[in-house]
DNA sequence: TCAATAAAATGACCGCGGTCAATAAAAAAT
DNA sequence: ATTTTTTATTGACCGCGGTCATTTTATTGA
């Protein structure tokens, strides 16, 4: 059982992952077609499908790496030890999840692995992200009485909270950042009696 | 500019929306075709979308009606004051919240109103499910230096959240109301020092 | 160098949600 | 009663994601 990948394979995936990433610079994630990817890479609709499970699968794939460079960055930061902190080094990573609502619906959809085996990009975000506030909340200035590891899925929850909250009209009055901040300084530093 | 809606209108809605709850009694949500759904009502296609706006606002309508009766036993209980009294009285309203993945997708798709002019039932429910809370935790064991909407606002997130990990095969050994104990636990009754 | 075999690409085809000009049925006007 | 106007229904049609038997292209073995 030799499964010898052909080099032409690569090529073609990559052409179909760039002209997935020109078109959705100019016409957004929602907007995109799988028959204009095929089209602008050249290739047949089928050869697509052989490429990607699902138009989804491609969506996980781009975006997935776009969230991964934002996490770079904040990675790359000296470590926040605030609230406000906190939350300034996440914004790219939070504005991103909510630039368009087609992409935070997707993310809440495959943030979750349904099968250990098949742990997409978006999941594997969402772990990371898990993992990062959990080692911030380790040294910051927070609660002490439950893990950091409890602190940070709270964070998660919170902020999936306040991006829901940002697509309702009836809660537009608030900003996004303002809301969060309200949020974690009510859950990561209760008034110490 | 009269619009006299004749009672046919009412028969026809009538039969396309129990035409649907018989095909999800058997069949479920997610499997639920529009197709088959005008097949069993005796009408056409077109109709359907005279009656619906889209496929979703039947699901809207249907899904919103249930919880809506879930949330009438809830709240004819007397009302809950510890957290695990909490999670109790709200069980059977999550339970089918996470009934089916795709029942789960759409509450978070219409979570919110994208119109205030367009509150659909989902995002009512939500609202009520907060109203709901909120007058729970008035009276309620729990932690007084934030407002009890803010608190109500978390245990939206929290439920959200723990159900999200419900679906989630990386996180399957915690139980959904366990996890939900941990959150509320900490995020209701912080030691007081 | 030339079969034999495996891998990749193809495009006609399907399922299903959603549209719309045409038609039928009901209500209002005469 | 008959015409006019409004409201409801119809079904052929479209867009778009996804499938699969067939064909093309690359790799392997003699």
């Amino acid at each position: 059982m030799q499964k010898t990948t052909q080099k032409r394979t690569l090529k073609t995936r990559a052409r179909l992952i760039e002209a997935s990433e020109n078109l959705i610079t100019t016409g957004g994630y929602e907007a995109l077609r799988v028959e204009d990817v095929v089209q602008a890479a050249g290739v047949a609709k089928g050869t697509f499908f052989a490429h990607f499970r699902d138009k989804d699968a491609l969506m996980e794939i781009l975006i997935g790496a776009k969230l991964d460079r934002f996490l770079d960055s904040a990675e790359a930061r000296t470590p926040p030890r605030t609230v406000s902190e906190i939350i300034a080094a996440l914004e790219p990573v939070h504005r991103f999840m909510t630039s368009e609502r087609y992409v935070f619906d997707l993310l809440i959809r495959y943030s979750g692995a349904t099968a250990v085996a098949e742990i997409g990009p978006i999941a594997h975000f969402f772990e990371r992200y898990f993992r990062l506030v959990t080692m911030w909340l380790e040294a910051a200035d927070v609660r002490k009485d439950v893990t950091p590891e409890l602190l940070a899925e709270g964070v998660q929850a919170f902020a999936i909270q306040a991006m829901s909250l940002r697509f309702c009209a009836l809660h537009a009055a608030t900003t996004f950042s303002d809301r969060l901040e309200t949020y974690l300084d009510a859950w990561l530093t209760p008034p110490t009696g």
